[in-house]
DNA sequence: CTTTGGCACTCGTGACGCTTGAGTGCTAAG
DNA sequence: CTTAGCACTCAAGCGTCACGAGTGCCAAAG
């Protein structure tokens, strides 16, 4: 276990590399920070550091850097976190109640949490797995052609064309919808793909093959992540050589998607920040890098995240305070609009 | 004027720079090219093409790189355009005919353009300046809440969440859709901002203020483009120090967007390649990178543009060979559903 | 008049060695 | 247990040097 001096220490390390990229020194130590203690005493502690595996030397003779197990360690213990002042608070959440739509507000959400903590952020879109279709409608676009519009609980909109075999008209439009709606209103959204739609289809006569056509996606992973600010990246100096391979990674929504799923697997409780730090990660592009994580609820329901991702070497105490708020701002503005209310 | 040795030797010099991101220097140019010419000969006409203007030293004794102008001479006189084979052609075609939706089929078309030019690649949604309301419906979502929706001859689908003060019957929501469809169907979209719209809310009595909330934005810059391949631009060896600026620009729709529409504005017809090189850009962030674009269109109008955005030191013949195909399928695409018929 | 070989010159690059300075570990004294 | 002192290490910076790629110019050959 840690002493208080070697926490301390441990802790000065951290903040004085994460402001400067530079390894620091005993000497560095010794001076920016009032420990009161020598140079030659922080030598001490800082082997003893080593040796537990919290800190590692570039080479020698050149200053000590935080290993990501370092980093595990301060932000599980030794971060101190300095809440965001109120009117700053009070100014994140008018920003995203006055999002005029879902993705806005999504769009807004990653803009701010990439300017408060200076890192590439990423909000995945709310899908809780108890959303429900709270509006279904058919618009007929020509008469062979409709568009499926569905709008979940969490007020995301999704839509889809429908090529028809043959012309139909508009009172058959009209009852088709009133028979899906019968049959899917107020369901989980699950309920549109998979066997529920074939049962549906086999039900629905002649216009089988329309339903057919609606089983499968509904939303793209295109739209389930947005991302934010990927210039933050390319500025960090540990980076210069391999932007290409991180840019690659953010370039492929369904890769991110899955990504946030499972950085989000790690801690299921509602509200919880997940910190997730260099080797941690699976995927080798993400070796060097740490994300830090707030999810969001809708109800009880955790919906989604808000994330930053930065070299292991972030700002988390910012981070956390930054994506904690703006997930708390987007439970509350989704909270606001009680159930059976809805947002675009 | 260039003699034809001149011309060959700048086609050298571009083809040899373009391949290796080094200064190509007289001995290289004699062995690699079949000139036919010792060294020597070759550097007098060297030193004729720098004072043409068309190379450039990037100091004594390195070999020469193309100016932006010489690209430009290249580009317009040297280039040697080879057309896609026919089988790739069909290929493309084939992915785009697929895309299930019009996004999907922008994003396929950005990410084929990236891979074939292996640039960063740009698609501008189609809007052209007489894109129609090809339908429109008002969805209920709650009793005072609707979903517009409103369908143009391109196939896009844009939504737009009202709120209302007080609740409203379904029939006077299909009243007032009734209502909005004679007035604004088959109208050009521009009738959904601007005066026309107050014009209607005037007429349409209790329901103005619904009316003036539709007014604005129908599609947001986000929706307008799309980019594939960011982190192409990040492997060019010259874009090393500053692919934040670059992302940066990137990571801003509304610029990028605007930017778009001005390198079009250069070659106003239809189907045109505009080449865009270096210092001819206005933006400072975009010095030292050349665009190719090819417009595509819908009917007899040009609608948008697929883009791909590299060095100055581009392949340009490979990046107009694809950005030709693609812009050529999706006019295609599009053309292929008439007029009546739509695309979501 | 054009082409070409030769030659002197320039300049970036990489290797080498040197110095400097930051940093360490160890030891002995306080 | 703390700290001053000391010897040691190593990266970074700097000047020197040789090398090589490249140039411009000139005079001779075609």
């Amino acid at each position: 276990m840690l002493n208080q001096r070697q926490r301390d220490i441990l802790r000065a390390v951290v903040d004085d590399y994460v402001s400067t990229a530079e390894p620091v020194g005993s000497r560095t130590l010794s001076r920016k920070y009032g420990l009161g203690l020598s140079p030659a005493t922080i030598r001490n502690a800082l082997a003893d550091l080593e040796d537990e595996g919290l800190l590692r030397q570039p080479h020698t003779s050149a200053g000590r850097v935080p290993s990501d197990q370092g980093y595990r360690v301060f932000v599980e213990e030794l971060m101190a976190l300095s809440p965001l002042a109120p009117s700053v608070r009070a100014d994140l959440l008018r920003r995203q109640a006055e999002a005029e739509d879902l993705r806005d507000l999504l769009t807004q959400t990653a803009r701010l949490a990439a300017v408060l903590s200076g890192c590439t952020a990423i909000v995945r879109s709310p899908r809780p797995a108890g959303a429900r279709i709270r509006a279904l409608s058919l618009v007929p676009v020509t008469d062979r052609e409709l568009l499926l519009v569905v709008i979940s609980s969490t007020g995301a909109v999704t839509h889809r064309q429908v090529l028809l075999e043959e012309p139909i008209a508009p009172e058959e439009v009209a009852a088709l919808a009133l028979g899906l709606q019968q049959h899917l209103l107020e369901r989980p959204l699950d309920a549109l793909t998979g066997r529920v739609l074939e049962g549906l289809a086999e039900r629905m006569g002649r216009h089988r093959d329309l339903i057919r056509q609606v089983i499968g996606r509904v939303e793209t992973p295109d739209d389930a992540v947005v991302i934010a600010h990927t210039a933050h990246l390319a500025r960090q100096p540990e980076f210069q050589q391999r932007v290409d391979g991180l840019l690659d990674f953010l370039d492929r929504p369904d890769r991110v998607l899955r990504w946030m799923q499972e950085v989000r697997g790690g801690s299921p409780s509602p509200g919880a920040v997940t910190i997730r730090i260099g080797a941690e990660h699976r995927d080798p592009e993400l070796q060097g890098c740490s994300v830090v994580a707030a999810s969001y609820t809708i109800g009880d329901e955790v919906a989604g995240e808000v994330a930053v991702l930065g070299p292991t070497r972030l700002d988390y105490a910012t981070a956390v305070t930054a994506v904690s708020a703006l997930a708390a701002g987007l439970s509350e503005v989704f909270g606001a609009r009680l159930p059976g209310e809805g947002r675009q």
